[in-house]
DNA sequence: GTCTATAATAGGATAGAC
DNA sequence: GTCTATCCTATTATAGAC
């Protein structure tokens, strides 16, 4: 394992700059989400990494394109992660008891991120605002779609779509600003119980909780 | 009316003083809503209502102070207006579609407001901070109070009072981040759905839109 | 109650050595 | 890739005249 084959580590100083960008991102995340977006400076994220403050502008050129990565992870994250689900076989109960379960995991796997996403958009630049709100308004709309197809196959009793795909949403987003595990109040328990609430309860599905066979 | 009685015209000056803190307060809380808390500096406060960044001091000793006067008026007047409907008579079904209902208007009343109030609490200090947080929590454990009664009196067939709470005002108040009326889809029309979302779908009740007698 | 003028500090960002 | 040193500007807040 000489260094004869420069392959053989390949892109060993790419990953490492990669690893620094992201430890840039999760420090100005955990920052930003406790103190809000302009009340950190540049030299406080570079304490919480361990370097001075110039040494950011080496990975980002602005403090607002570290915003805009940390706003990135919780809005195209979603689409690639939580969406493909919406696509697999099944009911629309079974597709989106689905996302939601992934929906609220993946808030709680990216917690600090989704507070900083969910109230700092006003902070981004117009060209990235633009952007972030696409992918918002994508997922949106995936959301409604699935609820206009099970109200249309009859599993939904719902009677406007649009208006409970935003009670929906609402609902599980609201989770990144209250959820702390406790001895009483797991992930699990919370995931399972949003599931009822929010497919069998709120949208009138006779179930969803296991796949199963369309009824006869 | 000479000057003879003072009472005769009282509070002239304190009036003005307590309106002119009020249209400070008011531009404060746009232009926050718009560009977050810390991105806003006095100056801009200043230019919305028509004065010199420095005339703000003699109506509030801080910016921070004008941010805690934005956030008391989107938690205590919910406290005050609306938690009083659920004192009222008539079944937990009822009350709570009554606050559901006041809650949303003045959720849009005061929009610009609570866009602020739900984003900005980071940017308090420690003791504002936990001052509003108590109204917060309040207002939240009244809701899981009725709630509660509900499942009691058996209208509700929900699990969990606590997670049923929480998602009911994150669905709420989610409102404020989207609603703007338009065409097809104006408050009265979100009211009376979101109503049937929360009392009828996700808590279960039989019926609950007009007040009615209590099943024999 | 509002003004002008200014203090005191901190902010984002850059230049250039190593 | 990180450092030291620094520029330039903007900020909150105060002092004191009117």
């Amino acid at each position: 394992m000489g260094e004869a084959d420069g392959a053989a580590v390949p892109m060993t100083r790419g990953a490492r700059t990669r690893q620094r960008r992201e430890e840039i991102v999760a420090a100005a995340a955990r920052t930003f989400a406790e103190q809000g977006y302009a009340a950190v400076g540049m030299r406080e994220i570079a304490d919480a990494v361990g370097v001075r403050g110039a040494s950011l502008y080496h990975h980002f050129a602005s403090k607002e394109e570290i915003l805009y990565a940390v706003c990135l992870t919780v809005t195209r994250e979603p689409n690639e992660e939580n969406l493909p689900l919406l696509d697999a076989a099944g009911t629309p109960s079974q597709r989106l008891a689905a996302l939601v379960d992934g929906h609220l995991r993946h808030l709680h796997r990216r917690r600090t991120e989704h507070v900083v996403g969910l109230h700092e958009l006003a902070a981004l630049t117009p060209g990235h605002r633009t952007e972030i709100d696409g992918y918002r308004r994508y997922y949106q709309r995936r959301v409604r779609d699935v609820i206009t197809a099970g109200m249309r196959s009859g599993e939904f009793t719902v009677p406007d779509a649009r208006l409970a795909a935003f009670a929906v949403l609402d609902m599980l987003n609201g989770l990144s600003n209250w959820f702390r595990p406790d001895r009483d109040l797991d992930l699990d328990a919370v995931v399972s119980g949003y599931v009822d609430l929010v497919v069998v309860r709120m949208l009138g599905a006779a179930h969803c909780a296991s796949p199963q066979a369309p009824r006869p």
